[in-house]
DNA sequence: TACATACAC
DNA sequence: TATGGTGTATGTA
């Protein structure tokens, strides 16, 4: 390692004046290193594992060193500066942290993971070892033979993204080390910056310390997505197949391009080039784009937008229409879009001006800047006429810029373009892969360019030298994994294929192989489908269960209006929770059919974390994040169709004298209302007579809409797979021993579960639905009941596989009026110890006892809601019924909850504010009721953050609205507004 | 399938 | 005072 002199800590850039060769060499020292002499000439020889593994180790306990912390130089900007110093600060300033213990442990079992290679190692014999390079070899020669050096492809890179555009918008921050993010968390660096070590990555009080003139700016993510937008739409005209990988960098394809650029003409080649005293112009212009553009650039909207493009199919007509009109519309151009340019016809022998180069020229590939500066030509300053009218002015100083067709020249005309329309500079990388196309691109950044001539011999001169840290894919871990067998660069990959091969798995060798041969991916891939979705939150601890099922449901609520908008439905939810240690853990559970509501995500979620909070116990379980992810889509075409199952659907399709059933859904079928999943739940549950309150309602609001009375064969698949699916039959392992804890014996009390807080309301045992579902005739009046619930339910029959889940996802009820559903003003759980009792069953099912989980006062809540179905019978909700219902569906319809009155022109509607008027408002009234009475004296840290994280997402006007809600809820009789709810429907 | 890890941006 | 959020891939059991 190069130690620099030691200086003391001023404030100046952190930099040594000589490159340091050695970057991070955890695993050995220098001399220890197989590479050096003999490690080139027998690609089987290593080093002996323990004296380098724990000659490191030794070296970590000493300095209590943590090198995962330490700088990581491997980016534009960052060359030569004083890592040394840069790292003492970094560790002074975690030192002692929470952070930086974790980080340590974690380097700790890197440690141990390089051991057990390692150790491996050390067991390989000669043999092994030369068969596995002959396999190798063989595995070389093949691919040497694929090896496609035909394809031209690019990544381009924005320069310093985020920080550039902050830069630009505020001239003021052009002359200041400045980062983009706060003090938690930086996003970028400007180069300045950088030269104190501040980079991406870095939380935002270390660059402070780094850099105490350190400018902060807040994120403004919507401007990134608009100037996002405008470079895509450059990058469209020439590869409609781009892709983009991020807001600010893609790759394309210019191979099509360039047989196509071959015959064009000068003057579709040539540009304007926009001084900077047109830049208020420009800016003008791009502010009323960023408006315009500044809406969601996700994954899939940025696919549409591109697919707009693809499919105007003329390529031609988009590329002749070519430059950035944005240069020459004057400001009060109309929709403020800027649309794709146009070409200035301009005599092929005026000649341009270079346009302003700034960034790094020095550093710039000598490929470039040989072949650009021959055709930068100076040109005379004259007057043009806009002939197209879209200046609106002349411009006196108008410079023209005549790109070649080669493409180096193309992929400048792109970054010039860019600069023209953006203010903002790219970088970019030209070579026959993407592998190597991306570390190009970083080669001449800022503002540069660079190309690997396609030929083995430039692609594997250029790779001989390079660090394996370069290579996409290759982090921290696998550089000290590999270092470890003193593999640095690609030529060390390369000599050590036989161990690699031997030591990885296929998939890492096979991966590494490519990479030491300079191969990579010759096609540019839009991504593919979304694989998953997540909503994640760092926050202040919580510990208390109340807290940490809130944040669920917030996190819940907002996972779900994303998968709305995306129109996604997954079946595998997974819970990411991170301790206030830096712990980070996952749970996941699967289930037969896709979910996207925020309470079906949540039952599940829900069960999830009480798990966790059961497994600390006595212990709280402390977390500074949650997370909750959606996944195992279903596909589009499944998607689509789902969409037919909605009671509407299911409604319409009665109503045009459809002969089918009233339920028709398919298993994919969902979207569920939390009523709707309630009861799902008690078709899958182990029985239940257990229901408390939350179900009543569910019920009630399912008779509403679906009083059906048979039941037939589209139902009977989905609940017999149910059955099939063993839900609620037995549990198994340490699951079932869980839940017998919990629930006071299942054989003695099936309908107890052990999650009682809003358990299973309807008292049907599985193989009862089974059987009535099978049979498929006239039921009894508790079948009936059960039928019609799962008539309406269908789509969201909840088959779980997870038994331990069939419990709670199925019970994602909230408490609050259920009481009032089931017994109305005359509740029987009127009593504020009554209503603390909900609040504990729905925020704190961990702390329930068996007697509290099936009690007496469930049974009659059940007999109850038996009483209220068979009574909805024998007012004949018949299937007649069906069309009533949905006729009073457009008619006004009072919500049972808040008592407002509104015309609904679907069902979906009423039951969406139903939902809404359930979740959002009660949920936050509990947990504030639940707060304030159990845990005022006991934690501060829940005045500081509990409420404050209740209202900190998408849920604005919950505060106030949700106590009025409160107190209408009690005041009104929701048990009549519900029968007033079916009054009112009996009587139309 | 569940979970942990690694990685990128 | 204080170390992110989102998504993908992979290895292992």
């Amino acid at each position: 390692m190069n130690t620099p002199p030691s200086r003391g800590l001023d404030w100046k850039e952190i930099h040594v004046d000589e490159e340091e060769e050695d970057d991070e060499n955890w695993a050995m020292p220098a001399s220890t290193l197989p590479g050096q002499a003999g490690h080139f000439t027998s690609p089987l020889s290593v080093p002996s594992s323990h004296q380098i593994i724990s000659g490191n180790k030794d070296l970590q306990l000493d300095n209590s060193r943590v090198s995962s912390m330490d700088l990581n130089t491997n980016k534009a900007g960052m060359e030569g500066l004083d890592k040394e110093k840069i790292n003492k600060i970094i560790m002074e300033a975690s030192k002692g942290s929470r952070f930086y213990d974790n980080q340590k442990k974690r380097e700790k079992q890197t440690t141990e993971r390089i051991n057990k290679m390692m150790e491996k190692l050390a067991q390989l014999t000669e043999s092994e070892k030369q068969a596995a390079l002959t396999q190798v070899d063989e595995m070389v020669r093949d691919l040497e033979l694929s090896r496609d050096l035909s394809r031209i492809i690019v990544h381009l890179d924005m320069d310093m993204f985020y920080a550039a555009v902050e830069m630009r918008d505020d001239p003021e921050l052009q002359e200041k080390p400045m980062a983009v993010g706060g003090m938690g968390m930086l996003s970028t660096s400007n180069y300045k910056a950088r030269r104190f070590g501040v980079r991406a990555a870095m939380p935002g009080f270390i660059g402070k310390k780094l850099c105490p003139e350190l400018v902060l700016v807040p994120p403004h993510f919507d401007k990134y997505r608009a100037v996002s937008k405008q470079v895509r739409e450059i990058l469209a005209e020439y590869d409609p197949n781009f892709c983009p990988m991020s807001l600010d960098e893609a790759y394309f394809d210019l191979t099509e391009y360039l047989e196509r650029r071959r015959r064009m003409s000068a003057e579709e080649r040539t540009y304007l080039y926009c001084s900077a005293e047109d830049h208020g112009q420009v800016e003008d212009e791009k502010k009323s784009t960023s408006d315009k553009a500044a809406n969601n650039v996700s994954i899939q909207e940025r696919t549409s937008d591109e697919d707009g493009y693809g499919s105007s199919g003329d390529y031609q007509h988009q590329s002749s229409s070519g430059v950035d009109r944005s240069l020459f519309t004057s400001v009060s151009k109309k929709q403020g879009e800027v649309t794709s340019g146009k070409v200035l016809s301009v005599p092929a022998e005026i000649q341009v001006k270079s346009p302003r180069r700034h960034g790094n020229t020095n550093n710039a590939s000598s490929l470039e800047d040989s072949r650009s500066e021959a055709e930068w030509d100076e040109q005379p300053e004259q007057d043009v006429e806009d002939e197209d009218n879209t200046c609106g002015t002349k411009r006196q100083d108008g410079r023209f810029e005549t790109f070649g067709v080669t493409c180096e020249e193309v992929v400048r005309e792109i970054r010039f373009r860019i600069e023209q329309k953006t203010k903002l500079t790219a970088s970019a990388g030209i070579a026959p892969n993407c592998m190597l196309a991306k570390i190009c691109s970083d080669k001449n950044k800022p503002n540069g360019q660079y190309r690997i001539q396609p030929s083995r011999e430039d692609v594997m001169d250029f790779i001989r030298d390079l660090s394996i840290r370069k290579i996409s894919g290759i982090g921290k871990v696998t550089e000290r994994m590999l270092s470890a067998l003193g593999i640095q660069t690609c030529t060390d990959l390369y000599q050590q294929r036989a161990l690699s091969y031997l030591l990885f798995s296929q998939t890492s060798s096979s991966h590494f192989l490519h990479i030491s041969l300079g191969l990579g991916s010759t096609h540019v891939e839009r991504d593919g489908e979304r694989k998953s979705m997540s909503t994640e939150r760092t926050f202040k601890e919580i510990s208390i269960p109340s807290e940490l099922y809130s944040k669920c449901m917030e996190l819940c609520e907002a996972l779900a209006e994303d998968l709305k908008k995306e129109q996604i439905q997954g079946k595998t939810v997974t819970v990411k929770l991170k301790t206030v240690n830096f712990e980070v853990k996952s749970r996941a559970s699967s289930l037969k059919v896709p979910v996207r509501s925020s309470q079906e995500i949540f039952a599940i979620a829900r069960d999830l974390i009480r798990t966790e909070i059961r497994a600390c116990h006595p212990q709280p379980l402390r977390l500074r994040l949650m997370g909750v992810r959606l996944s195992s889509f279903q596909d589009a075409s499944k998607l689509s169709r789902s969409r037919q199952g909605t009671i509407l659907d299911m409604f319409a399709k009665k109503q045009s004298n459809n002969p089918q059933p009233v339920t028709t859904p398919t298993p994919d079928c969902t979207e569920p209302t939390m009523g709707l999943l309630e009861e799902s739940t008690s078709n899958n549950s182990f029985s239940g007579s257990v229901g408390t309150p939350g179900e009543v309602s569910d019920v009630s609001r399912i008779q509403v809409l679906v009083p059906n009375t048979k039941v037939s064969a589209p139902d009977t698949e989905i609940l017999t797979s149910d059955t099939e699916d063993g839900v609620g039959v037995s549990f198994d392992n340490k699951e079932r021993v869980e839940k017998k804890d919990v629930v006071s014996g299942s054989k003695k009390a099936p309908e107890a579960r052990d999650s009682t807080q809003s358990a299973v309301g309807v008292g049907v045992s599985v193989n009862r639905v089974d059987r009535s579902v099978s049979s498929d005739t006239e039921l009894s009046s508790e079948q009936t009941f059960e039928s019609a619930i799962t008539a309406a339910n269908v789509r969201t029959s909840m088959t779980i596989s997870n038994p331990h889940h069939s419990q709670s996802h199925l019970e994602p009820r909230l408490p609050f009026c259920e009481d009032d559903f089931v017994s109305g003003r005359e509740n029987e759980h009127s009593s504020i110890a009554d209503r603390e009792e909900h609040t504990k069953q729905l925020y704190h099912p961990e702390l329930l006892s068996k007697s509290e989980i099936f009690n007496q006062e469930n049974n009659q809540r059940v007999d109850k809601l038996l009483k209220m179905n068979s009574h909805a019978k024998s007012d004949e909700y018949g299937s007649e019924c069906t069309s009533s219902v949905e006729a009073e569906a457009q008619r006004m319809l009072t919500c049972p909850i808040c008592r407002q009155e509104r015309a609904y022109s679907t069902l979906e509607g009423l039951n969406q504010h139903i939902d809404a008027c359930l979740n959002k408002s009660a949920i936050k009234e509990m947990l504030h009721r639940d707060k304030s009475r159990s845990f005022s004296s006991s934690n501060n840290q829940l005045t500081k953050s509990g409420p404050k994280k209740l209202h900190s997402r998408k849920r604005s006007n919950s505060g106030s609205g949700s106590s009025s809600s409160k107190k209408k809820r009690s005041k009104s009789t929701p048990c009549r507004t519900l029968y007033d709810f079916f009054q009112k429907k009996d009587n139309h």
